[in-house]
DNA sequence: GACTAATAGTCCTAACAAGAACTAAACTGG
DNA sequence: CCAGTTTAGTTCTTGTTAGGACTATTAGTC
């Protein structure tokens, strides 16, 4: 018997991240952001604020997208940019009042919602799909810091 | 103690495919090609084409993307729309001879790029992370339907 | 203290992405 | 046969997305 091919798990770890997206974007809409503004105002929830450069490491946006993000979060008031009192090239980002109001309304809400998911999941098995995607994910870095 | 939160799990799915995605797709662009584009490419290689509908519901990519991606692909004279010979309605995109050879050209070399993510893994690790994702998968997607 | 390298953000391009409105062709009940 | 509905693709809009060139600033080295 041939070992096992890597194929299907690339075909279920593709679909299976399309499948959150569709369920956590459908309704991330609904409360009238994207995906991408709603990553940034919740890493910024119940935090002073942060550089771009942290915020890009925290939501794994790259720094080109995070400016047009950001532009848009600012035309919105939801967020502002400040000066870093520490490095004249830096950048923070925080929720202003209008921000940090929506994150508390919409934060909780949707995390209910992401939580309707795992209802049929015990704490065994959350912990073993946890391990199991680490496990995976730490391949593929490696796999690509040695290309 | 507190059951174990879902969090985790999304968080580590989200890099998990980030990951994948800069494993995989660095690769794809040496090659000349986009992600998208080699998704199509790959699809059709070793089919006699298929309708839109077809290569939508395969590559996980919409119909309004779609479009566009094969329109790339057409001028790079890699794919050649047709017209279905049942439904007035329906293309049959196929690979053109340029497009074959470039399939077996490539293909190979990308599942054996992808493959070294997996040198790690026992057959008895890939079969457990393929019923891992699986499960997720059909969680969030069962998830969707009731919403 | 000048020179050089690294870093933080911005701007640009090409492409993808979802979804909604639209066109044309095919089905369906009466 | 035919109005009404569904389906296949295209088009449009808005918003990412990655990556590279560019600017300003800081840090490291001699």
């Amino acid at each position: 018997m041939p070992k096992k091919s890597f194929l299907p798990i690339i075909r279920e770890l593709v679909r299976c991240y399309q499948a959150f997206e569709s369920h956590s974007a459908g309704h991330i809409r609904t409360l009238g952001l994207t995906p991408a503004q709603f990553d940034i105002v919740a890493t910024l929830g119940n935090t002073d604020g942060m550089s771009f450069k942290q915020l890009g490491e925290k939501t794994l946006i790259t720094k080109g997208t995070l400016t047009g993000v950001v532009d848009r979060l600012v035309l919105k008031r939801l967020v502002c940019r400040t000066a870093s009192p520490n490095d004249g090239r830096s950048q923070i980002v925080c929720l202003t009042s209008k921000g940090e109001s929506l994150f508390e309304d919409i934060f909780p809400a949707h995390l209910g919602h992401l939580r309707r998911a795992f209802g049929a999941f015990s704490g065994a098995d959350l912990q073993q799909t946890e391990s199991v995607l680490r496990s995976l994910r730490v391949s593929f870095e490696r796999a690509r810091e040695e290309t």
